[in-house]
DNA sequence: GACAACCGATTACACCCGTAATAGATTACG
DNA sequence: CGTAATCTATTACGGGTGTAATCGGTTGTC
């Protein structure tokens, strides 16, 4: 994969909103849904579209945003490089850090028991 | 706490050699532990000295250093800027995302198991 | 005592980021 | 048609970051 794209802070924002949409979306409903500046929220756009993680189509003098990169592969990257970086590489270390600090719920916890038991016995 | 003290990518790398040590090491030996260059390494040093990230003794002309914030306060800062940026702030999820994506030792499944039991019950 | 080696401090520099204003084109309205 | 509204594109700018070279002082060595 030639997709190393990097994703700032902000411009997360902006590609969950885009994640989340059903379909293609102006540049207004982001603005509308982030309630930030209107200028800024287009910068970040604009700073997706040269770096490839988002596409357009015009329609008449607006465009129409989508991503395209998948939710999952910005997710997965980004997760690598948390856990280099903070974890030094160390995947149990992390998710034991997650475990005692998280707040989760009785059903969350009863979520998370079945994946590890599935993951003991079904291997990959 | 007056503390958010941000730290950077690389900064992180010298952090973790400084809270791997047992105590006050040299520059010199960051340098050693790294194999990167010595002016960068200790360019970092002196941006965490800056920030207030580690503290130093000086010892004739050579500077021990250690770190003045604790490495799990950092760890936490920092997993939860991740955990809003990535996730949106739903740990359930990223949970799940690591817990499947990651590689794990039948050992570190036992130990998660084991701590999700105690969270289930003993709760917080 | 002179000079080389070495150390931390200062300076450099290009790029990214958050934040936004301005410019230029196009459309909508009266 | 002319003017106002509205898009996107371009430009701005201060601060952080990765990467490193240079400066100025100290120290160790001959």
């Amino acid at each position: 994969m030639p997709h190393p794209i990097s994703i700032s802070d902000a411009e997360w924002d902006v590609m969950r909103v885009l994640w989340d949409a059903p379909g293609p979306i102006t540049a207004n409903d982001v603005v509308d849904t982030l309630k930030q500046n209107a200028r800024t929220t287009k910068t970040y756009l604009n700073r997706l579209l040269k770096k490839g993680a988002v596409a357009f189509e015009a329609k008449g003098k607006v465009y129409w945003y989508s991503p395209r990169v998948s939710r999952d592969e910005c997710v997965r990257t980004e997760g690598r490089s948390f856990l280099a970086r903070v974890f030094g590489g160390d995947p149990a270390a992390m998710l034991v850090h997650f475990v005692r600090d998280a707040k989760l719920s009785p059903a969350d916890v009863e979520h998370l028991r079945k994946l590890l038991k599935e993951k003991e016995k079904g291997g990959r």
